[in-house]
DNA sequence: TTGGATGCAAACGCTTTGCATAATT
DNA sequence: AATTATGCAAAGCGTTTGCATCCAA
């Protein structure tokens, strides 16, 4: 029925390894030149086709974040959130939740999810500029 | 030198009576359905243009959603931060906020601000689907 | 009259889709 | 041979911009 693929698992593979390789949410034009390394001819398209089937295979998380395009992840990992640096644009993980989140929630609503973006600076960028 | 305006200011007042109508954010489309009861003609460029000017002068600020387009509140509230309601779309504001976020900054990064952003179903959402 | 604001349409950036081709089974 | 994936280009969607016109002072 299913038998280890080839040729065709080229792009997939290179899309899925430059994500790993990146340990951050990434976005599809990152992974795409990322990508580009390993299979030259990678088109935009695909790489947004595969990260949605990646996604939906359970294989990537999509990170969303306020304002800026998607970047993707890793799945498998445990809770956290984001810290997205303004100076690099970089985003990074990071581990800890508030578990107190749960009492924001308004008299009546159904809490299903929450997310947390944290901005400012990252390590790097701490000491440069202002 | 400032005199109070008629016409010309027609639009922007439009705009931000839509908006604080509303009494929640909203999006730029949905302003110009509200607007256009007042000023038929107003086309989406001028919602733009005043969203960004209002924005620029205090008087509103934008709600920057994960995976979705910005929305827009009257400024001048307190901190709060938003529930967004899968079932109808729209925003809500939640006055509360956990003071523990500080303590997710990771080692050397510099926080700067963040943003909480609530998932699930409204009050009027919470008893009709699933 | 002079500058700013408006409406329309074109332009943009990001993402998705149509379609013919190429690779896989 | 049948199916699925790819690349390219075109289309979509939300937002911005160019430009001629209109309004206000």
């Amino acid at each position: 029925m299913k038998s280890p693929a080839r040729r065709k698992t080229q792009q997939r593979a290179a899309i899925h390894k430059a994500i790993e390789r990146a340990d951050r949410p990434v976005g599809p034009q990152e992974i795409l030149s990322a990508a580009q390394a390993d299979v030259p001819a990678l088109g935009i398209a695909t790489v947004y086709r595969n990260l949605r089937r990646l996604v939906a295979d359970g294989i990537l998380r999509v990170v969303e974040l306020p304002g800026a395009p998607s970047r993707y992840e890793l799945a498998g990992k445990e809770h956290h959130h984001h810290f997205h640096c303004r100076a690099c644009d970089r985003v990074f993980e990071v581990d800890d939740c508030p578990g107190s989140i749960a009492d924001l929630t308004p008299t009546g609503f159904r809490l299903e999810a929450h997310d947390i973006t944290l901005y400012g600076r990252c390590r790097d960028c701490a000491g440069e500029g202002s």
